[in-house]
DNA sequence: GAACTTGTTGACTCCGTGGTCAGGTAGTTG
DNA sequence: CAACTACCTGACCACGGAGTCAACAAGTTC
């Protein structure tokens, strides 16, 4: 019985078990990086809820650093990428409609990914403030730019671009950051499909109402 | 030299001996809290700024958790203050002008307070979910009802009430929870009055818009 | 299957932190 | 000024957490 298990469950080349446990841990990280914060959360813990000794992480990653900083990487991109399928040839309205679908889905999917991302800024970025600098930067002021042109086209009212977009991201940001409030508030034990539902159309409806959108 | 210090300087009551540190314990904590979180925050931190003892700091509040929880009971009467003023038989033009003014305000003025209460609700609330669940849910229920009464009246469009109030109390937060955020990105090293002038008008004209609230 | 690389792990060290305590000093009260 | 209370603080302790290490096991390569 021990063989068979051995050559049916343990028999995996070096690549996948790295590939494994990687994944795991990284995952499981995410899990309490978002839950207890970087100082709430303990090695042990990680390794406790991956069913993995402690150095076993360690021999992984380096430091605890190390291993919140991976974490952090994938975080960013994930968190970046909506923004970039925004144009200055769409019209507004169907732009700005699908890019806060595609963050209150963020929300939704990731949002241990979010809630990471959001105590990293709420305590001033001290990990990713370079890269927020650059990259981040380079592609804010880039969708500001298409705000711009969509005003120019009288396409929408002429507002801050810069705030519009803070508004849009924290709104939506909201039901991953503060989706435990609302739920409580609501009476819930935690947000249902309907409540993010709800919520990105009626962020939709009062962003393209408010910025004065003409219906095509 | 040293006896007119005595007298002029440390001639204090035993009453406003503790008044004084007391206040400058929990203005220090506030800070340390809000940069780097409970966890981030130690004891010795606090002392050291405040220019205490350690002990000095315990002397006062027995425990790390009882400071942090003196900090917490300030912060939700400042946040839930201004929602008190909204009443059903004010036009939500400047009722919800007036709010969100008070909240870009608090952003300003209170940021520290403000990002504690953020970090807290964004790990679950741990330590005031209590007070969520009888205090604010009681006002942000009453409120709800102010809402859906000027809805009755049609002084605006039929919206979700408590979505509504999720996204002012997001997009005016942002300006405390991701001020840091929002400077890099625009190249500054912190947020400006005019800042905080040019959201706040940003977000009163979207939500108003976007509620098609008539002007008067 | 021998030499080598990669993965695994328990025991250990080191250090920072929350919290205690005992012995002080400064204000208060009769 | 004597007895008392409130305030102050350095030395100390216990604990938990990050990270090391050495020895071993499992896969790989020829």
């Amino acid at each position: 019985m021990n063989d068979m298990k051995k050559s049916v469950i343990k028999r995996r080349k070096s690549a996948d078990i790295r590939k494994d446990n990687l994944q795991l841990i990284l995952s499981v990280a995410e899990q309490r990086f978002a839950e207890y914060g970087y100082n709430g959360t303990t090695i042990s813990a990680i390794a406790d809820q991956a069913k993995l000794p402690k150095s076993n992480i360690l021999y992984y990653f380096k430091t605890k650093e190390v291993l919140y900083k991976e974490v952090l990487s994938k975080i960013l991109k994930i968190w970046m990428v909506d923004m970039e399928e925004m144009t200055a040839e769409q019209h507004p309205k169907q732009a700005l409609r699908h890019y806060i679908l595609l963050k209150i889905k963020q929300s939704k999917d990731h949002s241990n990914a979010s809630r990471i991302f959001a105590s990293e800024l709420l305590h001033g970025a001290p990990f990713l403030r370079d890269k927020l600098q650059t990259d981040l930067k380079t592609q804010f002021i880039r969708t500001c730019q298409v705000i711009r042109e969509w005003i120019a086209k009288q396409w929408m009212n002429p507002i801050s671009p810069e705030h519009l977009l803070f508004m849009i991201w924290s709104s939506t940001q909201a039901y991953a950051d503060y989706g435990l409030q609302s739920s409580i508030l609501m009476g819930k034990t935690e947000l249902e499909d309907d409540d993010f539902e709800t919520g990105a159309e009626l962020i939709t409806q009062i962003v393209l109402k408010g910025c004065g959108i003409k219906l095509l």
